[in-house]
DNA sequence: GTCCAACAGTTTAGGCTTAAATCATTATCG
DNA sequence: CGATAATGATTTAAGCCTAAACTGTTGGAC
């Protein structure tokens, strides 16, 4: 009664069309990577907001804000984030307009603002973060434990082999 | 001395900040997979932005379109893009205005609005999408054939675990 | 001290994205 | 036939996102 309303809108369902038998494997593998991620992706945005009212960008802010524990720059922010500085100047402001987060100029180096969760950030991030770590736990359990290691494995040699191939500057390897 | 001036701009370079080692295999491997897409993506977009002047939205478009072939509808291009018609009509707009694709309304049924590629977007399309299937491969080339295959097969059982926990409707599994 | 370069953030213009409301056309049911 | 439902697409309001230009602030070089 409420779920078919859901349904009613205009979203797709399925994904990773256009893939031709004879394509390269390595087009395959990074046109199923993307539809694996916009399926999780779309599907806890739309469960953070129908049960939250808030969104993935603002969840993971807060997320840093929590883990950090204490006062983080907006560079930093953007940083752990990977999003760009001017990003965080609006995540940050819609966040302290709703009373989530408050910013503060640093005293030693007045360049810096400095950002924190706010107690009514701290309760509602804390109400919310159990439940989307068991969404993404309920959305993955089709695989098995040697199955998520195995994953895990090849996902770290991905991204180190992105990353070599991105930039110049030797990154840390993932371990 | 090109390059340089690349680095000197807002964004990021790593990720996958904020997990703990006793956090959940789950939440892991999502956070992996989310940088690995991240990386990927924004590298994807960057390369279309400066080398070609388009964006990966745009691109996504023109190859639904050059594959397809004929005429396709603007909802079955929502379907096969993972995105809300609006935001459709919008991309539409986009590129008839920039002369690559063409609207016509359908003579059979007049809701139907049917998008393809003119001369001039099958050109465009055809100059960028060799490079791009090159920029994907080269990313890639830290993983031996055994391991893209190994990782296609998985994340095919992602796909398929993730699919089986969205919607009630039995989706059609992934080979 | 006075420039000036480097750095932290903000602003701006434009594109991408969604959900919800709306418009236009077609199908259906009486 | 005429009312109404269903369907395809567009519009709207709001948020997300980037690159590039800009504003303050700090730290050196002279």
């Amino acid at each position: 009664m409420d779920r078919s309303n859901a349904r009613a809108n205009d979203m797709r369902t399925d994904c990773e069309f256009g893939v031709c038998h004879s394509d390269h494997m390595e087009l395959r593998v990074w046109l199923r990577l993307l539809a694996c991620t916009n399926l999780l992706d779309h599907e806890l945005r739309q469960r953070l907001t129908r049960t939250a009212g808030t969104t993935l960008p603002r969840f993971d802010v807060l997320a840093q804000l929590d883990r950090h524990g204490a006062p983080v720059s907006m560079g930093e922010l953007s940083q752990r984030l990977m999003v760009s500085k001017g990003n965080v100047t609006g995540l940050i402001d819609r966040l302290a307009r709703d009373g989530l987060v408050a910013r503060s100029r640093s005293p030693e180096d007045r360049r810096f603002q400095m950002v924190e969760l706010t107690a009514a950030g701290k309760a509602f991030f804390a109400k919310i973060a159990d439940e989307h770590r068991q969404w993404v736990t309920e959305m993955m359990n089709g695989l098995s434990p040697d199955e998520m290691t195995a994953l895990y494995t090849l996902l770290a040699g991905l991204k180190n082999s992105v990353l070599a191939n991105i930039s110049e500057q030797t990154p840390e390897k993932v371990e």
